[in-house]
DNA sequence: CTCGCTATTGCAACGAGTCGCAATAGTCAC
DNA sequence: GTGACTATTGCGACTCGTTGCAATAGCGAG
């Protein structure tokens, strides 16, 4: 797949790369053919290994640091997984937050309205502007609270 | 410093483990004395190097696998920096959270209250108990936030 | 004190990233 | 087109952890 032919925003990247000076190359290219046909989330090494699918070539800290540059074009973000490890949003969209239950391995999303409840929760006082879906949180389920009357 | 004569709950440590089938080593030995010798939070690259210190034979996976017995005593307690990286809470006490932010470096602890404010805010309607001190939330604090008008 | 069971260690290899540096190759100007 | 400027790449080394496995060594029993 062509990415001149790609929806926006990822038509438009080596323009706009270009027009801050920015260089437009084949491995750059690769990863947003990947990221193209992401969604959601990914973890980075899933990522590496997708170009490496598409070129397999594919070096690893080419991959992160174009990773670094679409973050600042603002078609990515990155965050961390329950296990600290790197993970891209995708297009990021509106406010949402992750949560992964330690006890039954489970992860979920939680949405906007609850991401910024959580967010106003958190500025408090002091007016720290949280971006809640940076991490993952960790905690337990409803249902493995239940299930456990005393575990640490 | 011999171990006998840390205070409590160190010094318990060695019993603790023998009455659950588990063994007291120099290894383990060593960790504890580092550990009583901290405070607040170390990462595990860090307590690995104190123990070096005491220890020069020191192995890191033995360090970790120490960790994770202390744990499950509750004298530690694990997170994650704000690059993920393993960050241990030394005799984890009252609920608390990290902030890191990511314009200025800064980090801070939020309290107890403000802490259990969050995790209600989190529980909303399904009931997850969130452990926020597990990971560092990032943000940017108000200074930040006020010094810049527009920078995403 | 000796024995045997098995928890723990040390080691080596691996996974996920990050970083510095010399070589390569996009881009823009002419 | 050609050239020069410099962003990017590829590579190797390194950090932080994790895991499997064979060898070691706690610890309770007798």
């Amino acid at each position: 797949m062509a990415v001149e032919s790609l929806p926006e925003p990822w038509s438009s990247v080596s323009d706009r790369l270009r027009r801050r000076g920015l260089r437009w190359t084949p491995q750059r290219r690769t990863v947003i053919e990947v990221l193209a046909g992401a969604d959601g989330h990914v973890t980075g090494a899933e990522l590496v290994e997708r170009c490496r699918g598409r070129d397999a070539s594919t070096i690893p800290s080419t991959v992160y640091r174009t990773l670094d540059v679409l973050e600042e074009l603002g078609l990515v973000r990155h965050g961390h997984d329950a296990n600290g490890r790197e993970e891209f949003h995708v297009l990021p969209a509106a406010e949402h937050g992750h949560l992964h239950c330690r006890q039954c391995g489970a992860t979920w999303e939680i949405g906007d309205e609850r991401a910024t409840a959580v967010a106003a929760a958190l500025r408090g006082a002091d007016g720290f502007e949280v971006d809640i879906g940076h991490v993952t949180l960790v905690g337990r389920c409803a249902d493995c609270v239940a299930r456990t009357v005393a575990t640490s």
